[in-house]
DNA sequence: ACGAGGTCCTGCGAGC
DNA sequence: TGCTCGCAGGACCTCG
């Protein structure tokens, strides 16, 4: 499930593979993934395109195209975004939902299983009001601790939903909420509003740590998530709370517990560690 | 402002 | 074996 660790890693994974290179022959399998546009204009407003840039922003991957639009794909639970040097086997081309030739013989591929992901193609205009709503990135070296805790000001929900409210911070989902809130000790369900300053720098602090461990170890690969070249993450063996319901804490021993009460999304935590959730 | 619940989508595993 | 059913979940929506 791409969050940002694993989108930063696709995009430095293609990056090098689609900037300079001219789009040709886009293949769309799957029309329900667009937003705001049809096929027919999507592959006229792609094909022959040279690719400028491409980047992340928040769970998106950011193609920044010669004729000024962007194509923005976001892929969610079971999307994943690769460059294939070689023709596509049969298994990698199931599922495909965007498909386009990017050199002599590489390939991109958007492929989605579930299709809960989304393509977007945005005017300069459009883009920057979409990246509005987002909140800040925060690995950004201007993302200090004021900002954080300016940033979730003001609500009474529990901090593990705001730390996954795009519009308060980007990019941060799931397991990394679990993660961080146990590496800083921090009961999930704690109301944001209630948190003491020592306990917010600490989560501050395990937050960037555990995103950009993440990036380091390419992601994490729990069921369809790869690389923008097809490999696993490694992340996963690093987890400490998330998917270990029933193993024991890594700190005291206790038995990991896992609760669907917060936002109904499923938590892992350490009662002896995190606190009791309320 | 906030919580609860529905929606999208398909593979998978449990249960019968 | 073959069927149904619930679940996985990020973002967005409506309702109370």
């Amino acid at each position: 499930m791409p969050e940002l660790p694993e989108v930063e890693t696709i995009v430095r994974d293609i990056g090098p593979y689609l900037t300079g290179r001219t789009l040709r022959n886009p293949q769309l399998h799957k029309t329900d993934v667009l937003r705001g546009i049809s096929r027919r204009r999507l592959i006229s407003s792609l094909d022959g395109q040279r690719v400028e840039h491409v980047s992340r922003r928040a769970k998106h991957a950011v193609l920044l195209l010669r004729n000024g639009l962007r194509l923005i794909i976001q892929p969610r639970m079971t999307g994943t975004l690769i460059v294939y040097d070689r023709t596509l086997r049969a298994a990698e081309q199931r599922y495909a939902v965007l498909e386009m030739k990017v050199g002599r013989r590489e390939t991109f591929v958007y492929r989605d299983v579930r299709r809960l992901g989304t393509i977007h193609l945005l005017q300069e205009k459009a883009w920057l009001s979409y990246t509005a709503r987002i909140g800040p990135e925060p690995l950004d070296d201007t993302f200090d601790f004021a900002n954080f805790v300016a940033r979730l000001h003001g609500t009474r929900q529990a901090i593990k939903k705001t730390l996954m409210d795009q519009a308060r911070i980007a990019g941060i989902g799931n397991i990394y909420a679990n993660e961080a809130l146990f590496r800083a000790a921090l009961d999930p369900s704690r109301r944001t509003d209630r948190i003491d300053r020592h306990s917010l720098e600490r989560l501050y602090r395990e937050l960037r740590a555990v995103l950009g461990e993440a990036i380091a170890a390419q992601g994490t690969t729990f069921r369809d998530y790869r690389t923008g070249t097809g490999q696993r993450g490694s992340f996963q063996d690093s987890l400490l709370v998330y998917g270990r319901a029933g193993q024991p804490c890594t700190q005291c021993g206790t038995h990991l517990a896992t609760t669907h009460a917060i936002d109904g999304r499923a938590t892992y935590f350490c009662w002896r560690c995190q606190g009791t959730p309320s």
